[in-house]
DNA sequence: CGCCAGGATTGAA
DNA sequence: TTCAATCATGGC
């Protein structure tokens, strides 16, 4: 019954990976470093173990390169690290947690959560996104009678629904962005797969056509979703890393900061954005989930 | 530029 | 207990 698969990998904070904001459904089992979330219809467990990461499912999983691809535990971390600029906090930063990683999400998923994130904190983007998946996934097998999982709706699952619906999501106003991307995908006049043929600047542009993406989501989701490394969404704590971190004495303007941002932190930016985050996040006691 | 959207959480009264 | 500030993005 069930199966089980080993990914061999070094330098991997499965943890802090999980849980830096890049996903919304993994949480924490009971105990240990165990993490159980939802890839594609099936309910997976990961646990962090020497030499990788043994991953459980209820059954065995369609594709079981879609698990590695998801958790990029092939890329070579070492190899990116050294590409970051040699400056104080860059090395804090990656100091503070050396093995975090991106993942490689689902787009619509990614998408549609981050259309769902747009002044939210993360805790909210969670019970959110739980409760679509609750009323219009589908159940899933978990591991233990009792439980409930579901998978996340498709855009053709919320295109068929109502504004009132998803706003009974606890959304509200991104109900509507929510359900004018699900339709437009449904429709085929967004096509997500088609993002992936274009460079960085097209593709960001065709995203943000969607109401309530703008820059930030647009760049989250070509960073977690399909892999843009030099994507550097800017958001309130990076804002504020950059201005604590390397404009210390001045205050310098949104459109420098991005500016810098674009030229200061190399082909892998992407990358070096997750770890200031995340060092921003946890350095400091009492910090906001 | 400045306001507004909705709800969970935190801290104050 | 209630109440008000906070969070932090995009559209107009």
């Amino acid at each position: 019954m069930g199966a089980t698969i080993f990914l061999p990998v070094n330098d991997y904070d499965l943890g802090a990976t999980l849980d830096s904001g890049q996903a919304f459904r993994w949480r924490r089992v009971a105990g240990g470093e165990v993490w159980e979330g939802i890839l594609g219809r099936r309910v997976v467990r990961l646990e962090a173990v020497p030499g990788g990461i043994r991953a459980h499912t209820v059954t065995p999983l369609e594709d079981p390169a879609a698990l590695r691809l998801f958790l990029q535990t092939e890329v070579a971390l070492a190899a990116i690290l050294k590409t970051f600029p040699d400056d104080a906090p860059m090395r804090a930063a990656v100091a503070a947690c050396p093995g975090l990683r991106l993942l490689r999400q689902d787009p619509w998923e990614c998408l549609a959560s981050f259309i769902l994130s747009s002044t939210k904190q993360i805790v909210q983007i969670r019970q959110i996104v739980a409760l679509l998946g609750e009323r219009y996934g589908e159940p899933l097998a978990g591991f233990t009678a009792g439980e409930r999982h579901y998978s996340f709706p498709g855009p053709e699952r919320l295109a068929e629904l109502s504004e009132v619906d998803l706003r009974g999501c606890k959304m509200g106003f991104r109900a509507p962005n929510l359900l004018n991307a699900a339709r437009e995908i449904a429709a085929g006049r967004m096509d997500l797969e088609a993002i992936c043929g274009m460079d960085y600047a097209a593709a960001r542009e065709r995203l943000m056509t969607l109401r309530g993406v703008g820059g930030k989501i647009a760049d989250c989701v070509l960073l977690f979703a399909y892999g843009f490394d030099t994507a550097f969404p800017v958001d309130v704590w990076i804002e504020r890393a950059l201005q604590e971190l390397y404009f210390p004495r001045r205050r310098a303007s949104d459109q420098r900061l991005r500016r810098f941002a674009a030229t200061h932190f190399g082909q892998h930016a992407g990358y070096a954005q997750q770890y200031l985050f995340h060092y921003m996040r946890t350095k400091r006691a009492g910090r906001p989930t």
